[in-house]
DNA sequence: CCATTTTACGCAAACGGTTTCGTGCCAGGA
DNA sequence: TCCTGGCACGAAACCGTTTGCGTAAAATGG
């Protein structure tokens, strides 16, 4: 087992101090040719490779980032990370994630924990639990120390950052706009609680769009479901006492299983009912028929959100601004609504 | 802005020295109670917290472990990423991940960058860059310097580690079985090329269990697909020369679109062809008919793998001992076969 | 040949902790 | 009064690097 080299080491070995050790290698014009050429060849031999973790003690700069999402396992925040992860990477910073899982809790918990000099700078999506109970001292702690953050998605107006959002309630809008284009009447939203900051601004463009388009809006075509999982039984009460004839949805687990639902009590899609989720993630694409889909750009999101947070952690500004990055969402037209290919 | 307190800062303002402060506020019995308490409540109304790095550069424990994984898109890793995640974070450890994208090359950078004492551990998947490669040294050179490694589902007997996988040959096997339990004939199998390990297996388990029940192997009956991304075109080749009333596919997108194209072309599933996928992902459930799946109990192995690593990174022996951990999958049916429900 | 500059390196502090080993002071015992 | 012991705290080393500064020895100049 050959445990790491360090300086000392080749120091001790050479005869010479550490601190020409150090020098030669970083090629120092004060130290002499020969010397230089000794220890560069030496530290070659044996691999020297400097401590990561000496030089972050010393630089106050660790070149890791801490990202905290509230699950991995939703398309949307995996591509996020990816942006994330791709950019940061490039720009020689680790990324260190940790799961929220929804709780205000391990929220809190794992940016302490990370704040303690682990990490240069956080970007995160707020847990639902955090949203719920409002409360954000944790983040105001974070920039009150002067560490950068960046919030998407999921963000607050309490906190001054920055921030990278789809526009939510245009998606919303753009959707139902479509929806009424192609002649729909009675259209549906399906959604989770308001508190979720993207909920609320999506059921914002829904009403917005009815209104603008002489719809009226009716609350018996809203359906919340308080969780993330699926409800079959409230999807299944919600369309027999509900006539629709086209369904948004939040994000595209609801809208596939409420498709699946409609399909098996023999309507068609999308003569009888149109769909249109939003996430356009794998499910929307390999859905038969294909979901339409409100994009949100997660992979951009996150190349744009390491992008800022990177650029706050390296440059100093004697006067700190912040801005919110407002990207446009897409609708990627598909099979679930008319007119369309599958 | 407040910056982070130190034990300076503290010995200084209540006039002690820096070792008296940290002794106190370890509860050390060296200490008077007044000094202490009076430490204590001080360090407590700032906020003070042991900064990370210095205390990992002492004890030469960083409590972050590393995770090189191909993609975090796939529904596989992101489970298998939750587990880790989740065991990690219970025993107080940070994850670090880095996505090496299937390159031999950014999976070789990634390790040495976090090599260099940014982890205490590393827990990955082989890029099918480096299975192509063959070229395992990176792995041997973390392994010679005593830094504890984890390899899984995608692993090799080229290094001596401690791994955890599933049974995929069992996987297939299993599958293939079930086919001709319903009195399939012709099984085809649509795979990837053969370094990738897990590829390798499963159709090793595909062959044994045609050879088992007295079927004959047929090379005409297997579509290899270079990359992970879906060839509409060789799937619709394939599906026009080739009769076939069962297919196994060793992963889920694979199998979404065949089902698809079949669909497409006036087949139904199962009456007339059966499917089963790997991986037991989130598009497994929601196809319609639902895919039966070989589950492949992700985030179980990345429980597993973290248990594993810590316990190598925590315990120290004399002599250095590697388990190979084999999961048994699970099929689960669904309505892409026959005699199940939806 | 002596003074000055340059070369080539070492010392030591610093980053923020932990920990071992002293050490001054006071109390108690003889 | 002197010695001993314990209490309460401080000094310093250490983890691995970086870097400003000091300084011998060599080179240069007059």
């Amino acid at each position: 087992m050959k445990r790491k080299i360090t300086l000392k080491h080749i120091a001790r070995e050479l005869g010479v101090s550490i601190s020409t050790v150090s020098k030669a290698l970083k090629n120092s014009e004060e130290i002499g040719a020969e010397t230089k050429v000794k220890i560069q060849a030496y530290a070659k031999l044996h691999n020297y490779k400097p401590n990561n973790i000496a030089i972050s003690l010393k630089n106050k700069r660790t070149k890791n980032i801490g990202v905290i999402i509230p699950d991995i396992v939703h398309h949307f925040f995996t591509t996020v990370f990816r942006g994330i992860e791709k950019y940061a990477n490039g720009k020689g910073y680790n990324v260190i994630v940790c799961l929220s899982d929804e709780s205000f809790d391990k929220e809190v918990i794992n940016m302490e924990l990370l704040a303690n000099g682990s990490i240069d700078g956080f970007i995160m999506a707020l847990s639902s639990g955090t949203q719920l109970k409002g409360d954000y001292t944790h983040l105001k702690e974070v920039t009150d120390q002067g560490i950068p953050l960046v919030l998407f998605d999921r963000v607050t107006d309490e906190i001054t950052c920055d921030k990278v959002v789809i526009n939510d309630k245009e998606g919303a809008y753009q959707a139902v706009t479509k929806f009424i284009k192609d002649g729909r009447k009675k259209i549906a939203l399906i959604t989770t609680d308001e508190y979720i900051s993207v909920s609320r601004d999506r059921t914002a463009g829904y009403k917005q769009a009815l209104l603008d388009h002489d719809l009226e809006f009716d609350e018996e075509l809203i359906l919340k479901l308080p969780t993330m999982e699926i409800d079959e039984n409230a999807i299944a009460s919600f369309f027999s006492n509900t006539e629709v004839d086209a369904v948004l949805c939040v994000n595209e687990v609801f809208a596939i299983a409420s498709m699946r639902y409609v399909k098996a009590k023999g309507h068609n899609i999308p003569e009888d009912i149109s769909f249109i989720g939003f996430t356009d993630g794998i499910l929307s694409k390999y859905a038969t028929p294909g979901l339409t889909a409100v994009a949100q750009h997660g992979e951009e999101m996150g190349e744009i959100a390491a992008q800022m947070l990177i650029e706050k952690i390296e440059v100093e500004v004697e006067e700190e601004t912040y801005v919110t990055k407002v990207l446009a969402p897409t609708l990627i037209e598909r099979g679930s609504t008319r007119n369309n290919k599958v």
